[in-house]
RNA sequence: GGAGAGGUGUCUGAGUGGUUUAAGGAGCGCGCUUGGAAAGCGCGUGUACGGGCAACUGUACCGGGGGUUCGAAUCCCCCCCUCUCCGCCA
């Protein structure tokens, strides 16, 4: 969330940022909470000092003897006055809370101000369109045919949205995740992680995804958790509410399934493996100081841009523009595959730089020089989503008779196999 | 799931209603002492919010949330976590 003294300093500029968000926020009423708040703790605690120097005293008539029924009488009725300061306070406070955890973040300086998703500027792009001679079969009939999914099995036992892999195919997603993590943990120095799949509301509020986007994750209600939507959630959230005494930048990475319920895209890209509610990813996320995490983010970006370099794809880089940009995220880049057959670009991973944002929700903070504790600036991004990862590489790879090569990155991990027939 | 024991500051550890302004010890920082160091001695050492240009000052915080009371680390209620034993179990 953004910091209540940050807006009241800068109400025009927060409310301009809003406007370019396309995002509905009073930001009047919350500096009407913040200035009522401000009003009652001054009163409050004038009262609160002088019940403690009046209790104290009782205390010493009591030990000495003699009868304080006068002055507690004069004290209980301090008692009720402040009980009645407490208890706006209480109210003030959780709506001031809930209106600030609705706010999105600030845009970066350098995020461009724009609509849709298309006045997202094309950053750079690698590689080249790879020109197939023949007319290219679509991911799913491949998949079918070649037996590495049975999305019909899958929705027998959950419902469409839930890939079950097949054989080669699972193997597959299980060679990517290695690769992936053998890359960023031995080439760009991240620390595995493993994490629980559900987190509880507090964890799902530090990085975002509530209480906003409720309706986007699935529950475990008896239990009170929440199905994980990204590893972000998770590894970010490892450091809740600690000062840190690490040296910072420190960066994970890890391997979860993902879970979305999808709920506003009903009816989009529901074709094959395109928009799922279960699918395989792999994160990265850091922990910088202000100073460093525009440079932390960059890097973030080539770590993730190097994955899909070495399995040899085609691939642009977008920036989201204002209008476009997540919630939480000051900064994005999205990552797109290019896939022959669907003759479009597929976003495989959004790299975000949030600043402050979720230190400040989930209390994540560090020592600066002067050892005064301050926010960490989180960073995140995918290194990369599988399902459409997996749709690239069948699409690209494929040969007039249905055969699909395997990159020489992945063949390794794939028992040396070099060809999916 | 059942029974019991716990959760206090950076750590250790006291504290069952009122100089606790959370003792004592350790650690850390600064200073004194010393040729230098150790030991010793002195001082300091949390977080958040409010007020103030600042020095500073007020309030809150002893796992979390409520309550009782003039006053709560301490008493009551709910919840979370850790440990031990039992049960079940990959």
């Amino acid at each position: 969330m953004l910091d209540i003294k940050f807006i009241r300093e800068n109400a025009d500029a927060v409310k301009a940022a809003m406007v370019n968000r396309n995002a509905d926020v009073d930001v009047d009423a919350v500096l009407a909470l913040d200035a009522r708040r401000r009003e009652i703790v001054g009163e409050s605690e004038v009262l609160k000092a002088e019940r403690n120097k009046i209790s104290k005293s009782i205390g010493k008539i009591i030990q000495e003897g003699g009868d304080a029924e006068a002055i507690k009488a004069q004290v209980r009725e301090m008692g009720d006055k402040i009980s009645a300061f407490d208890e706006e306070m209480r109210e003030v406070e959780a709506d001031l809370r809930l209106k600030l955890l609705y706010i999105p973040n600030m845009p970066s300086a350098t995020t461009p101000v724009g609509q849709t998703e298309d006045d997202n500027p094309v950053i750079r792009s690698w590689g080249e369109k790879k020109e197939l001679d023949f007319e290219p079969q679509m991911h799913w009939d491949l998949g079918e045919k070649l037996g590495l999914f049975d999305l019909e099995r899958g929705a027998k036992l959950s419902g469409s949205g839930f890939p079950l892999f097949t054989g080669r195919g699972a193997k597959l997603e299980r060679a990517l995740i290695q690769f992936m993590l053998d890359l960023h943990t031995e080439e760009h120095g991240y620390v595995e992680v493993a994490t629980p799949f559900m987190c509880n509301e507090q964890t799902m509020t530090g990085t975002g995804q509530l209480p906003k986007f409720a309706e986007d994750m699935y529950t475990v209600p008896l239990d009170g958790l929440y199905l994980i939507p990204t590893a972000e959630v998770p590894v970010t959230n490892m450091y809740a509410n600690e000062i840190l005494d690490k040296e910072l930048p420190i960066l994970h990475t890890a391997y979860t399934p993902c879970f979305r319920r999808e709920a506003g895209s009903a009816g989009k890209d529901t074709r094959g493996l395109l928009r799922v509610h279960q699918f395989d990813k792999v994160e990265m996320v850091k922990f910088t100081t202000p100073e460093t995490s525009e440079e932390e983010h960059e890097k973030l970006t080539l770590d993730a841009e190097k994955v899909l370099q070495k399995l040899g794809l085609h691939y642009r880089v977008i920036e989201l523009c204002t209008g476009d940009i997540g919630f939480s995220a000051s900064k994005c880049y999205d990552i797109e595959l290019w896939a022959p057959a669907q003759d479009k670009w597929l976003e495989v991973s959004s790299c975000s730089n949030f600043k402050d944002y979720q230190a400040r929700r989930a209390g994540i903070r560090y020592r600066d020089e002067n050892g005064k504790p301050q926010f960490v600036h989180t960073i995140n991004g995918s290194g990369v989503a599988l399902p459409r990862l997996v749709i690239a590489i069948m699409e690209n790879y494929q040969n007039p008779d249905g055969s699909i090569d395997l990159p020489a990155a992945i063949q390794p991990y794939m028992g040396g196999l070099k060809k999916l027939d």
